[in-house]
DNA sequence: TCTGGGGTCCTAGGACCC
DNA sequence: TCTGGGGTCCTAGGACCC
């Protein structure tokens, strides 16, 4: 059997967790700018109709006395290695998927810890009693109905579905709730007067398979119950990004650049911080009336300085015609191989690498300065006179 | 007053190679 | 003289997820 655990409204909860006086508050957490969306909603928020990805303007219309909390990534990333810590003490096999949410298979486990609710019962009361948070489990003979279950009673619930229970259960599942399916794929079942995934496993195969490509053939084994994908305990990352809605949408290509500049040290940062380096460099622009284009180029060798990727992501820049302001701006490396650091002499080609590696240099001292006094601590010129403008 | 910031996977077409 | 088939790499875009 597979266990899906799903934290309840981690953000949010977190923050009533550090601040107790926030508990039964109508509570988001998100960026408090006049662009922002709720990133999560406390469940009194919840009750007001407001729930994440809704902007804050339309959250604080919902519920006037909203509070509103900024997020705050190293603490939720904290709680949750913990949490993920005291699930690998249950169930060797553990696959994290996002912050809040992995998979366990639980099939070996029952000498060691017993039937599958009770070891969900564990793993959900170590969590509420070492770290304060509840957590939903949903257990089933696949990961796919796993994932299901766990949303199913929440919060802190509990949802077990028996092997003997799945063609029932697949019968009157909105097609909606299956992973994978999102409005669009939805609409064109509903449009062919399919609504449930038990209305998919009747449907003709070549109906299915005509829609959906490779999908479809996915979607045909998860409607009769079908899902061998493993639980894999670690992959690794396929891409870094950084980007960033602006305050107000511009076609200043100046202003661009220096925001750029910003994106480029961020994915720099991260690169260091896993020892990687990336080959391929993609500009990602979203205009005014949202329309999200994405440009990229590889490189033959792997780039890792700031200055390197803010080059290429700058040349990628100047090919776009900018009809209209843009309101978002980002850059995002993939292509990742393992950093060869050190680098041997004879790869100082030619001048432009040359520069490169000492900024490379600069890019760590900057690393330094910052985890010694704080990420405003240092800037360079470009972004401090950007900066200035904005104010 | 409009709608974040991270990711993943799939598709399709062109270049290029054998 | 009128044009194969397969494979890989690359770019752009779309759908979806948390």
């Amino acid at each position: 059997m597979i266990m899906h655990l799903d934290m309840d409204a981690f953000y949010a909860s977190v923050e009533q967790l550090d601040n107790p006086g926030l508990r039964d508050t109508c509570l988001v957490v998100g960026g408090d700018t006049r662009r922002g969306v709720v990133a999560a909603a406390s469940y009194a928020a919840r009750r007001y109709g407001i729930h994440s990805a809704m902007p804050i303007f339309q959250a604080r219309q919902k519920c006037p006395h909203l509070v509103i909390v900024p997020p705050r990534r190293d603490r939720y990333v904290e709680l949750s290695r913990k949490i993920m810590a005291l699930l690998e003490e249950v169930s060797p096999l553990v696959e994290q998927i996002s912050i809040d949410e992995a998979y366990a298979d639980i099939s070996g486990c029952a000498r060691l810890h017993g039937t599958p609710r009770r070891i969900a019962q564990t793993i959900k009361s170590k969590i509420r009693v070492e770290v304060g948070l509840t957590a939903s489990a949903g257990i089933a003979p696949n990961k796919f109905l796993a994932k299901i279950a766990s949303d199913l009673h929440k919060p802190d619930g509990l949802t077990i579905i028996e092997p003997d229970q799945v063609a029932a259960f697949i019968e009157q599942l909105p097609i909606r709730k299956v992973p994978g399916v999102g409005p669009k794929a939805a609409d064109k079942l509903v449009q062919r007067g399919i609504f449930t995934l038990g209305q998919v496993n009747r449907a003709p195969r070549e109906l299915i398979a005509h829609l959906f490509g490779k999908f479809g053939a996915r979607l045909i084994a998860l409607s009769q119950g079908r899902d061998d994908s493993p639980v894999v305990p670690h992959s690794e990352a396929k891409s870094l990004s950084s980007e960033t809605t602006l305050a107000e949408n511009t076609r200043d290509r100046t202003l661009l650049a220096a925001n750029l500049l910003t994106q480029a040290q961020s994915v720099a940062h991260q690169l260091r911080a896993h020892r990687l380096a990336a080959r391929t460099v993609t500009l990602k622009l979203k205009s005014a009336d949202f329309q999200r284009y994405d440009h990229r180029s590889t490189e033959r060798k792997p780039l890792r300085a700031s200055e390197a990727i803010y080059e290429a992501a700058l040349s990628l820049l100047d090919e776009v015609a900018l009809v209209q302001p843009m309101r978002l701006i980002g850059v995002a490396v993939s292509g990742l191989q393992p950093d060869s650091l050190p680098v041997q002499q004879e790869l100082f080609a030619d001048a432009r690498e040359a520069a490169h590696r000492k900024w490379e240099k600069i890019d760590q001292a900057m690393d330094d300065v910052t985890r010694r006094y704080g990420r405003q601590a240092v800037v360079r010129g470009t972004q401090a006179s950007s900066d200035e403008r904005l104010k």
